[in-house]
RNA sequence: GGGCCUAUGGGCUAGCUUGGUAUACUUGUGGCUUUGGGAGCCAUUGACCCCGGUUCAAAUCCGGGUAGGCCCA
């Protein structure tokens, strides 16, 4: 097992095989084959998100994987942002078609001409859609296995609204639901405002949701983009109000991908393998039947008695009776990161007790029979607190102001200031090579200069390196 | 976008310079044995990326393709 510290890239690769998540020998480049155990975290993951989207009322839907040409092209700046990098379906058999088709990039041009038929009246809005699916672009860059792909499995909500405002409140909305999914997956991240120059095709503007990896760099997990009424002019998508008068609806998007799964081995994993937070572990707790020969038949009862209750109690629990030997088991669970590893024995039977590992901080103990579902309840919350405190902790110190452009970190994301106009922010990024993520989304306490051109400014930029 | 490197059983790998019978470890399978941190023994399955060229003969040399990895913009 390669080192995280060292050879971030080396280590990465090495978890996703190890651990089992994905198998990359598909022939295809960028395209991946989810594993059984990688599937199962997406699983995991993909059912939270649909838990939140359906608890904030919008309604699951999926669209074709299909785009006619002509559809597609409708709205200038998305075309233009994303034609270089679509796949094209030009024939069926044997024929050339008519219209060339698209393979959805993403989901906008399939759906609003669909929104365009659905929505009449203002009591049809807001309409608030999602959809779990696979998207494809024709990536050139070097890819890796969820965090630069070909075929993305991601979950797109869209919304319309009637005013600007309406449309607003649903990316307020949009990023609390972002906040419990960050706890739910322990992953820190900054909220920031894209530069116009890197803002989502089509976008009025693009707020990007960023975590830090080992390495110092930036990865984007998904966006939450405010269109205005910039799509629903060209795909037509009106509504008629209370007074009569017909006016183009607002619209949102949100959207986060796989990259979430790259994002968790990345900030969790370890030298001894993966680290699953407790909330989206596939499985929360692996309990391990330890016995002699005389015993065997006791252990291996108490222990499948154990499932069982542990089960009722609604843990994702996983009873490894293979015919192993222990520390073989320890080794696997380990590499693929269950947070709790039980371990029933002899000595602990006759105690009345069960021991415990914990894979976030090592440490070992003993849970009493009689207080087994609270006890460990509490050990996963607090590997859960444990896991996202020391995420936040390590993203803060990634972070580093600069006033100067001498002794620029390269590891670092940096904070500084910046006039917000387009000239000094390009010749920042020509002259670092950093990347400005952009400004905060959340109004920060700020007070500096811009770092080109001098110029007071109040509000703070962000920038880094990017995976 | 530009450059460099690599491709051998399921995994990892030796052999390639100097062309001739392909190496080790691991995994898998069957058996015996064992189980509080990767056990041991015996038997056994399994590979030279694809297309073309040079040659009596190609894993090895040459060209192209595909896939993978790294570096720079």
């Amino acid at each position: 097992m390669s080192n995280k510290e060292d050879n971030f890239a080396e280590w990465y690769l090495d978890i996703v095989e190890k651990a089992g998540l994905s198998d990359k020998r598909y022939p295809i480049k960028g395209m991946n084959v989810w594993t059984p155990y990688g599937w199962r975290i997406m699983r995991q993951i993909d059912s939270y998100i649909r838990e939140e989207f359906d608890a904030t009322d919008h309604d699951e839907v999926c669209f074709p994987l299909l785009i006619p040409e002509s559809q597609f092209a409708k709205e200038k700046e998305h075309i233009k942002g994303f034609d270089s990098e679509v796949y094209w379906v030009t024939h069926a058999g044997l024929d050339e078609l008519d219209e060339r088709l698209v393979v959805r990039p993403t989901s906008e041009t399939a759906m609003y001409p669909m929104f365009a038929l659905w929505i009449r009246s203002h009591q049809d809005l807001p309409l608030k859609t999602y959809q779990i699916v696979n998207t494809f672009r024709y990536e050139t860059k070097q890819t890796r296995p969820f965090i630069r792909v070909r075929e993305i499995h991601f979950f797109e909500s869209h919304t319309c609204h009637t005013d600007y405002d309406d449309a607003q409140k649903q990316v307020d909305e949009d990023i609390e639901i972002l906040a419990r999914i960050a706890k739910k997956i322990c992953l820190p991240y900054t909220l920031l405002v894209r530069t116009d120059w890197d803002k989502f095709p089509g976008a009025y503007y693009t707020v990007g949701i960023d975590t830090s990896m080992p390495n110092g760099r930036t990865l984007q997990m998904g966006s939450i983009h405010h269109y205005k009424t910039n799509f629903s002019e060209p795909y037509e998508i009106t509504y008629e109000d209370k007074n009569g008068e017909h006016k183009y609806v607002h619209q949102t998007t949100y959207g986060m991908s796989e990259r979430l799964v790259g994002a968790l081995i990345g900030v969790h994993g370890d030298d001894q393998g993966l680290i699953m937070p407790p909330g989206i572990a596939p499985f929360q707790i692996v309990l391990i039947p330890i016995f002699k020969k005389d015993n065997q038949k006791a252990v291996m009862a108490a222990a499948k008695e154990m499932e069982s209750v542990l089960e009722k109690a609604g843990f994702r629990v996983k009873f490894d009776d293979r015919d192993d030997r222990p520390g073989a088991k320890y080794y696997e669970w380990e590499m693929k990161g269950v947070p709790l590893r039980l371990e029933l024995g002899g000595r602990d039977i006759e105690n009345q007790v069960v021991s415990f590992f914990r894979r976030d901080s090592g440490e070992k103990g003993t849970i009493a029979l009689a207080n087994l579902v609270p006890g460990i309840q509490m050990l996963l919350d607090d590997i859960s607190d444990c896991m996202f405190a020391k995420a936040n902790e390590i993203q803060k110190q990634r972070t580093q102001d600069i006033d100067s452009m001498e002794n620029i970190p390269e590891d670092k994301i940096l904070r500084f200031g910046w006039c917000g106009c387009d000239e000094c922010g390009h010749k920042f990024e020509d002259t670092t090579g950093f990347k400005i993520l952009g400004r905060p989304y959340f109004k920060e306490e700020f007070k500096g200069k811009c770092i080109m051109c001098g110029k007071d400014t109040d509000t703070p930029a962000y920038a880094a390196h990017t995976m």
